[in-house]
DNA sequence: TTTGTGACCGTAA
DNA sequence: ATTACGGCCACAA
């Protein structure tokens, strides 16, 4: 269990708190605005050390490609089905429709940060 | 110092 | 639709 730095675990979690309720985003595009371009795994490894204890949003980021990062059928798999669900959004086989629930921020939204 | 390990990603069969 | 690779990078052992 890799223990990431504070202060950028710190800053993935803004990052993340950003995603609004009944969207979803990737870890890529997190780690990307939050400053740390090409570590989306540093951030699964961020939400992991902190989402038990933090209050983050942890269930709106899923991996690039619509699914979600967690063995379908293994118990966190159904707890973040669950949450996302209650938020409105769609959950097939462990999948979400991305044309519809994807998280396209705009430029004053981007812009909010770099100050 | 080297090696293995991730809640990942993009490309190419 | 799947699988396979290489790339990615901080950490732990």
């Amino acid at each position: 269990m890799p223990q990431i730095d504070h202060e950028k675990a710190l800053r993935i979690c803004e990052t993340v708190n950003r995603v609004p309720v009944g969207k979803v985003s990737s870890y890529g595009f997190i780690a990307d605005l939050a400053g740390l371009p090409g570590r989306a795994r540093m951030v699964g490894s961020a939400l992991r050390q902190v989402s038990a204890h933090q209050n983050v949003a942890w269930h709106r980021i899923i991996r690039a490609d619509g699914r979600l990062a967690f063995a379908s059928g293994s118990d966190a798999a159904h707890r973040q089905t669950e949450m996302l669900r209650r938020e409105g959004i769609v959950v097939v086989n462990g999948r979400v429709d991305l044309t519809r629930y994807r998280w396209q921020p705009e430029l004053a939204e981007l812009l909010q940060m770099n100050y």
